[in-house]
RNA sequence: GGCGCGGUGGCGGAAUGGCUACGCAGCGGAUUGCAAAUCCGUCUAUACCGGUUCGAUUCCGGUCCGCGCCUCCA
């Protein structure tokens, strides 16, 4: 079966047919490094990962760039209210974003561009747009002239005097236009600047995003993704920056946007202060990452998924299952089976990839061929990839545990079972699980 | 006000014009010194009201409910 995929720009499911036939090129919308990224976040970089693994499989070369936005007035505020450089904030965050993602076994993608490492770029187009009429200069600013592009909206399927109509916006005086928005605007002498045409100043949000994908993949990408939130204003902004910047042509050919994911219903949000950080979430479940992995790819990527200890725990209970499996179990030269390759190419159908998963599982119980196959499919999703994943992390406690099962061992033989299961139970306390087998005693941290 | 998404069993969550996955939990059994793990079996669902149809959970219309976007947002 071919690749299909949801474009928002069509609403509909298509087939997707990259520009080269052996080449995809992927863009995503990262983070703005001031704080941590909390699990909403994570569930963009968890789905594009898990698309750029099935395009890996099934494409020669895939570039995939996510980029890192360290140049924003949050940042600035950040810096302010912390006494911290701009500069150690962005490193620091950007590193621990980047720390976090990895223990959802998130790869790194092939291209990290910053954006303060493109605005001579964002200059260029700023002053190209300015030229073909599509921006002016007022008051400092530098703005994008919404009403100078006739198509505009194409991607929310919004009309400008709709928008309008909405009348959250207090619109600023340099606006000519309500829906104008910013490229370049004036910095304070305690702001960080650049000096540009229009004096010293720092780029607009949406610009970066143009420019890294016109610097390095040229005018139209295959597919550009990011969370559902950002189909309007930013991704509506970046189309009509880079097309009024291009001739017209198309910035990407398949926008892709992931759902939301929630918390009692209600979007997961700095703003509303109901988030949990990754990075803390992974302190509450140690060496589990795969487990809050999985718990994004139950619901497909489009659905909203509503966050819970438990569904990360249910997740936890199904990859125990699956490691038991495939314990010793190796891959070389194994095919992933088919029907999970076409769930995954049906739209990143998820859930159905993992049903098929469980059918294999139900299989490995007795054939070592569907072990290996289990194990190489659950790979491609991204997980079983941990050799440690029973007994991560405690080298120090190994070894007492293993001296404790010795010693139950011989109180089983004596037949003291009173000796035998408060062993079990102190471990169990420790969250210790131990399995008594036919090949002896092997255990398990919860 | 404008635009859009969704309501499937106790829970999570797919799919489909006819026979409704898969997982968790529950229940019964096998196994076990006990337990865990494992294996076998098993109960429960398509918000409501109309329409189209031989047949609708699926298509159409309406109602109710929930959520999102409308220049901070993944």
């Amino acid at each position: 079966m071919k690749l299909k995929l949801y474009n928002t720009l069509t609403r509909k499911k298509e087939d997707f047919k990259p520009i080269k036939p052996d080449y995809v090129s992927l863009y995503v919308c990262g983070p703005t490094v001031y704080n941590y990224a909390h699990v909403g976040n994570a569930r963009p970089v968890v789905v594009f990962d898990l698309l750029v693994r099935l395009l890996r499989h099934d494409y020669k070369k895939v570039t995939y760039a996510r980029n890192i936005t360290d140049i924003d007035d949050k940042i600035i505020e950040a810096a302010q209210q912390s006494g911290m450089a701009i500069s150690d904030i962005t490193e620091k965050y950007a590193a621990i974003y980047a720390a976090d993602m990895a223990a959802l076994n998130a790869g790194s993608p092939d291209i990290t561009p910053k954006a303060t490492d493109y605005i001579d770029q964002m200059i260029v187009m700023t002053a190209d747009l300015i030229d073909k009429g599509h921006a002016y200069e007022q008051d400092g600013h530098v703005l994008f002239s919404v009403p100078s592009m006739a198509d505009y909206g194409e991607l929310s399927g919004r009309k400008l005097n709709e928008m309008i109509a909405g009348a959250r916006v207090d619109v600023a005086s340099y606006k000519k236009d309500a829906a104008d928005f910013i490229l370049w605007k004036p910095s304070t002498d305690e702001q960080p600047g650049w000096d540009s045409p229009w004096g010293r100043g720092r780029p607009g949000w949406h610009l970066e995003c143009s420019c890294m994908i016109e610097d390095n993949f040229g005018p139209t990408i295959d597919i550009h993704g990011g969370g559902l939130d950002l189909i309007f204003p930013h991704h509506e902004n970046e189309i009509a920056q880079s097309r009024c910047a291009h001739d017209g042509a198309p910035l990407a050919n398949y926008w892709m946007h992931n759902g939301y994911l929630t918390v009692d219903g209600e979007k997961m949000s700095k703003s509303l202060g109901n988030f949990v950080t990754v990075h803390d979430l992974l302190e509450e479940f140690p060496g589990k990452g795969e487990a809050i992995r999985m718990c994004l790819l139950t619901a497909h990527y489009r659905q909203p998924v509503d966050f819970s200890r438990d569904g990360i725990r249910q997740a936890q209970k199904q990859l125990d299952r699956w490691y038991r499996l495939t314990k010793d179990v190796e891959t070389d030269g194994v095919e992933v089976p088919e029907p999970i390759l076409d769930a995954l190419r049906d739209d990143l159908n998820t859930p159905k990839a993992i049903a098929e998963l469980n059918s294999l599982a139900k299989k490995a119980v007795n054939d070592d061929t569907a072990k290996k196959q289990l194990k190489a499919a659950a790979n491609l999703f991204g997980v079983l990839e941990q050799d440690d994943w029973f007994d991560g992390g405690r080298d120090d406690e190994t070894a007492a545990i293993e001296k404790l099962i010795v010693e139950r061992a011989e109180a089983k033989k004596n037949k003291d079972f009173t000796r035998a299961d408060e062993i079990r139970n102190d471990l169990a306390e420790q969250g210790i699980a131990l399995l008594d087998g036919p090949d002896g005693t092997t255990w398990e941290r919860k």
